[in-house]
DNA sequence: TACACTATGTGCAAGTTTGCACTCCGGGCA
DNA sequence: TGCCCGGAGTGCAAACTTGCACATAGTGTA
């Protein structure tokens, strides 16, 4: 009922998607669809970008507007998981730790839905490795992301080089525990995606985490 | 077997479908079956076009792209439906009598796939009959077709006016008997969809063109 | 009656998808 | 080696979709 000015806070700006958007979204993720089941069907490297872009129903064309090759279609699959969480941690308090607020934002991918194309994914990686090669720059890409994200935070902090590194050597460990927490969740739960093993998932990322916090400090 | 140059038939022009023909049936039919959808959850009346349009995935202003109204839409249904005939009639030999192609044009749509949405139609309107309209229009619009149909093959013929008439009435008398047959197989079967329901429905379908063949003479 | 409001329908400019005509590149083959 | 072919990518114009502004019509209300 305030006639304050909107707050500055991290306003988490909630987008009505254009049908514009909603389109696009549509047609990447049809993309993206249709080349995981060419890979399961054919195997890698034995169809074209054309065999994806008809059973995605789009034209040979409107896949290079989407993605610059099949790899990069492929890299979507991850990226879109990384990027649930890297919502969430935007939206996380400015003066949250860091490392708190990551903890928080990866609970978020401890859920069937998201982490079934990764786990999928991971499963066809198991065959062939080269599957892994789009997959290693959406991690990439989201450690990117985090950094600028973190450096939001550290307005008015001390300025200079310092910070830089900190901020960079904190947000590549946050996705290194992640993805560790990934790789283990998977080597013992497999495609699983039962209660239990989203359990697993959300304790290992506490733990790596929890560890990451504790500059890996052993117990004994 | 023969080596013989295509001959010069009802040639079936098959077309490979390109993708905009695929996209634009795919987004009639998605709004078409969101009309459908909407009359079924809400009834007649009870949403507006920004509803189907949502529904549907496209805008509003594409919803008028594809049609005048909502009626307009509900009445792609029994057109599509009636289509599918129309193509085969088009396909029968140039001459083989009018009403044997019909008959066997109309073998077509006694298949579960094809009268299923026109059964759902026939079904809500039976609580709302103002969805007759457009259903009403479908078949006169198919009758405009079979008359053009039926025209190409009396080039040649006796020329004036008579022919005319023929044309006229013998398109407009199979419409009927085709019209016929679906009221009384919905009538009698309702919205079953079984192998012995469209058996019921292909057998209607060829009494009542034989008693046109016939002059609807009686058998006693 | 006048006004506010909602839904239908349409014109137009800007954004998206498609078809097509290239160019490049790598593998098979005479 | 030189040629042919199929797939990857790209530029461009045409076709399609979308957002938005505007006109119109029906409904409820002061």
């Amino acid at each position: 009922m305030s006639s304050n000015p909107p707050a500055i806070v991290a306003e988490s700006p909630p987008p009505p998607l254009s049908r514009r958007e909603l389109n696009k979204t549509a047609t990447r993720q049809a993309i993206t669809r249709a080349a995981m089941e060419l890979i399961r069907t054919r195997g890698v490297g034995n169809f074209t970008v054309e065999d994806i872009a008809d059973a995605a129903g789009v034209s040979r064309r409107t896949f290079f507007n989407y993605y610059a090759s099949t790899e990069a279609a492929i890299g979507n699959i991850t990226h879109e998981f990384l990027e649930v969480a890297l919502q969430q941690f935007r939206l996380r308090p400015r003066d949250e730790p860091v490392i708190v607020s990551a903890k928080e934002a990866m609970m978020a991918l401890a859920d069937p839905m998201a982490v079934a194309p990764v786990a999928e994914l991971f499963t066809l990686m198991q065959q062939n490795h080269q599957l892994a090669r789009p997959e290693l720059e959406a991690w990439d890409h989201c450690t990117g992301q985090i950094i600028e994200a973190a450096r939001e935070r550290m307005r008015g902090g001390t300025d200079g080089q310092i910070d830089e590194l900190y901020l960079r050597a904190l947000s590549g460990s946050v996705i290194s525990c992640g993805r560790a927490a990934m790789d283990v969740w998977f080597s013992r739960c497999g495609p699983d995606l039962s209660e239990a093993s989203m359990a697993t998932l959300r304790q290992l990322m506490i733990d790596s985490l929890d560890l990451l916090a504790s500059g890996f400090a052993t117990s004994s």
